[in-house]
DNA sequence: CTGAAAGCGCTAACAT
DNA sequence: ATGTTAGCGCTTTCAG
């Protein structure tokens, strides 16, 4: 294996001097720099990041903690942060809660020497108890309530679903969430929901909000028995929020297993804006969020790369043909 | 940070037996490995992979290279391996073709010095350029064509799909594919659809039988650009076999777009079986694989842990509603 | 059964 | 502008 030290010789230098140029730090004579660069092709030579991880007591990866690898919504993150992390020379680690003490998968984060780390799931763990992330400055995101965020602003879009549902006439429009404590009193789209009932002349009935097992259970499954559940609570409603695209699957495929016709007995806006969500049947009519502005906004805050302590992301809605 | 020196001293040994106790290998007095043990706990003493990874100059990241993040099968491999590599203290890493070069990537692999490759996109890449792979005995599956490789057994489910289809009836079955060169005439669905016309009575029309761009392009648009340009072909069809499930998607989006009934006036079936296939609309009929198996069977390669040459992951019908 | 010690390849002062 | 060198924390012979 070739080594720094091998270009070093090759070049005639030292591997101080071969570091500078490869790093771009620290002043190089133009001559020096055009050895090294050729000693470096000609040996083709490939630096080893164990190394440079051990010695800077760092690593270069960064870990993505989720609860459920299949969740799409993710995977467009996941996609978006592997792409920015590959710019910087990082590599990005998924990490599954599934099946594991959030213990274990702490102390997998800890030997590993992550980074970064971006907890995509629905908890925070408290980390205290961890020095080495302490020490070594690890950032976090979505750990602890003291870290910088990302926000999703699900505003904007929500506003515009909810213009276009009264546009259209309806007045009783449900909500399909999830986890109570996480995604029904602390939820952005919910709360939009709940403090512009009245503005848009919709009717507010406590029942017409559901909580379900999501993300602990799959959105789709979810989705499919919270609407069941609506429809035999016997409340009159013509139009469906879905927390996720995922969820508003399940939701129309229950709508469609009892005879219910979308959009024309009830309307249907999801939320992520998937790739394949115009594929659904109907075509979905759901809030884009822009998750690759998200997935790099992740990145960014790990590497240190963003100065603010909030960034913002932005909603909007998309028309497709759930409603009517 | 404590490191294994730490613990050495305060349990009044070498590190070398440290090494011993932690590792499982080597002789170790049942004193001497209570005294680590105790010691270990009492300063919460968490192992340096980046150390070890670099001692033994190979890491403990198995990298899978894929074409497309979003693909919804990959994921439920991707989840199958990061569960199975929790296992055994190895982490996945994700690497993307997207947008970048494969040189790039391969660079990036070499300069992480993984412990091995998993590549899920449709090329084989040179890798006799990089020594790092060869020297540290990196493992490879599905890089060059001696890797050693896990097969997708699709015969079983095939036939029983084709005896279904065949059952209820129809006769003109279409089959939706991907890109040409890989996926219609290598690949074991397709070939396994062409061999067994005859045998269930099916109309043999090369027509029948058309390439798209997928996995370059989504399977979803894919399939349903690929089911308008049959609609448009004239062919008569009753039935049509897609090559995954999301390519249902789009196949059964755009029957619906050109006012097609699904299963009345034809009948669909997928492949891969993907968590929300029941939530489809209707349900699909689609032969499952045994994904679990596959992803633990590329770790366990990887890993060497698997003695087999060959791997074959089962396949098996699963009826549902698409499939009149 | 245990310990000493020589690296692994790179980084980052510090010196020149 | 460039070179020297002391680690980074662990693994792994090799002696004892």
């Amino acid at each position: 294996m070739v080594t720094k030290r091998d270009v070093a010789v090759k070049a005639g230098v030292s591997t101080a001097t071969v570091s500078r140029v490869i790093s771009g730090h620290g002043y190089v004579s133009g001559d020096a720099e055009k050895k090294v660069l050729r000693a470096i092709d000609e040996l083709k030579y490939i630096p080893n990041k164990l190394a440079s991880n051990l010695a800077k007591k760092e690593s270069n990866v960064i870990a993505v903690l989720v609860e459920d690898l299949l969740n799409p919504y993710y995977m467009h993150l996941v996609d978006a942060m592997v792409e920015r992390a590959a710019e910087k020379n990082y590599i990005v680690s998924l990490f599954a809660l599934k099946n594991r003490k959030v213990k274990c998968v702490l102390d997998d984060l800890a030997t590993n020497r992550v980074c970064g780390i971006v907890n995509l799931a629905m908890f925070t763990c408290d980390f205290s108890a961890y020095d080495v992330f302490i020490e070594s400055g690890t950032r976090l995101i979505n750990c602890t309530n003291a870290d910088p965020s990302v926000v999703v602003d699900y505003e904007p879009g929500m506003l515009e679903a909810m213009q276009l549902l009264h546009d259209k006439g309806c007045r009783d429009v449900a909500f399909i969430s999830g986890l109570e404590e996480w995604l029904t009193f602390k939820d952005r789209r919910v709360n939009c929901y709940l403090n512009n009932l009245e503005r848009f002349g919709f009717t507010r009935d406590d029942r017409l909000l559901l909580s379900g097992n999501y993300p602990k259970e799959k959105a789709h499954k979810v989705g499919y028995e919270l609407c069941e559940q609506l429809l035999q609570s016997g409340l009159r409603f013509d139009a469906i929020f879905c927390l996720t695209d995922m969820m508003a699957l399940g939701v129309m495929k229950a709508l469609y297993d009892h005879g219910y016709k979308i959009p024309d007995d009830v309307s249907i806006i999801g939320s992520d804006d998937l790739d394949f969500a115009h594929d659904f049947h109907p075509a979905l009519t759901t809030i884009d969020v822009d998750k690759k502005a998200e997935g790099y906004a992740y990145v960014d805050f790990i590497l240190g790369d963003c100065d603010k302590e909030i960034v913002r992301i932005k909603t909007k809605l998309v028309v497709r043909d759930s409603v009517k």
